[in-house]
RNA sequence: GUCAGAGUAGCUCAGCUGGUUAGAGCACAGGAUUCAUAACCCUGAGGUCGGGAGUUCAAGUCUCCCCUCUGACACCA
């Protein structure tokens, strides 16, 4: 059983922003973690390409939706590959196979008498295409969001009977290991406490979707089409379209990664779909908070926007994968701050760990013939720093599994932080001064290369890159499919050459703002 | 408005079922050191724990009131 992790499918409304770039790289960091830990995965991505704002956003760019979903599309694709993201697929919902997929679901929830036609009437508001709950005032309503009048809408529209569903979904979310993090629990069972009130499905005034099968004018509304994209996505390893594959695919997903904005649509709508259609639900839908820059909300009108392609070009993947990774409790919102961003990269990075690997690099170079040290038995799992990675090893096992990412990289920190000081409680540098204290040098340099070899092998699915930069150094790399015995004390082999060290990670100059 | 959550060192936050002098990281100051990417290591300063009242032998931790902020309140991805 395949452990399978999904994004969200980006809405390809605008270019790639900072926030489906952070949930990428979180669910990145889990994918790699999951292959390494327990080798099968199926980490998806993907993009949600239908729904009239596309449809006019194409327009106003003078494209056919197509041709605009096409471009976004792609820019969302080279955008992951050069973070080096290792997603398994990556669905689109335009993909002829998608429709297919949609028209099987849609069939199966029919039979199940949940597909109803009904009347939507109500006010409108053009502006946010959505219609307003029951205004107050009755006579000539406005949009509190737009300061713009209401239009009185009366179409006809096919309703998924989401109230059928009521008591299930109460003891769904009832759950304690659903929804996560569990500070968003509350008001997922709040609101289906209120009552759940069935929702439409089609549309009948946008063109730019999926058709409904046997209802003529009439396309699927976006969440319906976009939220089966999952499946479409586990469907896509070469076999045909067909529900009942789902089970040997990888369904159900073990974790859905999403954005705290849309936790209610995968943990209430989107499971009771499922249920109308006989597939079993997803484990755990983990809805993570928001970034925001130097205290202030991200947007347009500000003018702040921070674009993930220049963070990347000017900082690098592993930069802002460890500030965003290390420094925001995953759940929580996050503010992104210029200096502290510096800073965590510098002293974390750059000083703390890169610098361990360069003085002691050198050191053992410099009094062991280009090698790895000998050592002796003094070095055994009973030492000091095999006790501080057992336990980092522990914490980070731990941690990562539970989409701790800030708890997994401050393990990893300690036991750099561990090394360090043993470097300066035990000074290599003037015992070899004196005489006859080679092999306690020997041991010491030992057990530190050992300690750094096992921060870069714990550094692997949070920073891939600068994980391997310091296993090349040890000259001793990553080999994927035994991550866990290579974590065992003692794997580092003395009189292994060990090449001329450069540092491995920069520090960040950024003279300019981002 | 209703509901939920939050207000703890300059900044970002830990502080579980109430119990010795309130913690960490960053920033700041001082010291030590020279193997190293002016890096590392040690020490220090810094808080009336939003305000007020109450319960208790004892409250950042419980109750009430007030102030401020954030989020949710159905079909915006």
């Amino acid at each position: 059983m395949p452990y399978t992790l999904t994004t969200p499918l980006y809405y390809v409304n605008d270019r790639p922003h900072l926030g489906s770039t952070y949930t990428t790289l979180a669910c990145d960091a889990l994918a790699r973690f999951q292959r390494l830990s327990n080798g099968s995965v199926v980490f998806i991505t993907g993009v949600d390409e239908h729904g009239q704002k596309i449809q006019r956003t194409a327009e106003a760019r003078q494209l056919s939706p197509q041709q605009h979903c096409d471009a976004i599309s792609a820019r969302y694709r080279d955008l992951w590959s050069r973070w080096g993201i290792s997603q398994d697929r990556f669905v689109r919902t335009t993909d002829p196979r998608h429709l297919q997929l949609v028209d099987q679901f849609f069939a199966r929830v029919q039979a199940s008498g949940d597909v109803i036609s009904g009347r939507q009437t109500g006010w409108y508001c053009v502006g946010c295409e959505e219609y307003k709950d029951d205004p107050a005032e009755a006579k000539d309503p406005s949009c509190p969001i737009h300061q713009k009048p209401l239009e009185w809408r009366d179409e006809e529209n096919l309703f998924f009977r989401l109230s059928r569903y009521q008591a299930a979904i109460e003891e769904l979310v009832a759950r304690d290991d659903f929804i996560e993090p569990a500070s968003r629990r509350q008001e997922v069972r709040n609101f289906v406490a209120r009552g759940l009130r069935d929702f439409s499905i089609s549309r009948v005034n946008v063109s730019w979707g999926l058709p409904v099968p046997g209802h003529n004018g009439h396309t699927f509304y976006v969440w319906f089409d976009a939220l089966l994209g999952y499946l479409t996505a586990l469907l896509d390893d070469g076999g045909p379209v067909d529900l009942e594959r789902l089970a040997q695919s990888g369904w159900p997903a073990s974790v859905h990664v999403i954005g705290k904005d849309i936790l209610r649509f995968h943990a209430v709508f989107w499971p009771a779909m499922l249920m109308s259609a006989g597939l079993p639900l997803p484990k755990k839908v983990f809805g993570h908070g928001f970034l925001t820059r130097e205290g202030q909300k991200m947007g347009k009108s500000l003018g702040n926007v921070l674009d993930p392609e220049l963070l990347l070009e000017r900082c690098g993947a592993d930069a802002v994968r460890w500030y965003l990774l290390r420094d925001i409790q995953f759940g929580d919102d996050g503010d992104f701050q210029q200096q502290r961003f510096v800073d965590l990269v510098n002293n974390d990075l750059a000083n703390t760990i890169g610098n361990l690997l360069n003085r002691t690099s050198s050191m053992a170079r410099k009094w062991f013939e280009d090698a790895v040290p000998p050592h002796t038995e003094a070095v055994d799992t009973t030492h000091a720093l095999a006790k501080a990675a057992d336990t980092a090893v522990a914490l980070v096992m731990d941690a990562m599994a539970s989409l701790k990412f800030k708890s997994a990289a401050e393990a990893v920190l300690q036991l750099a932080i561990a090394a360090n000081g043993h470097l300066n409680d035990t000074a290599p540098w003037s015992r070899m001064k004196q005489p006859g204290q080679e092999q306690e040098v020997g041991n010491d340099l030992y057990a530190v290369l050992e300690a750094t070899r096992i921060v870069g092998l714990l550094l692997a699915p949070l920073l891939p890159d600068l994980s391997s930069r310091i296993l090349e150094q040890l000259a001793h790399p990553l080999d994927a499919t035994s991550w866990r015995s290579q974590l065992s004390w003692g794997g580092l082999s003395s009189g292994h050459a060990l090449p001329t060290p450069s540092p491995v990670m920069q520090r960040l100059e950024l003279e300019e703002p981002l």
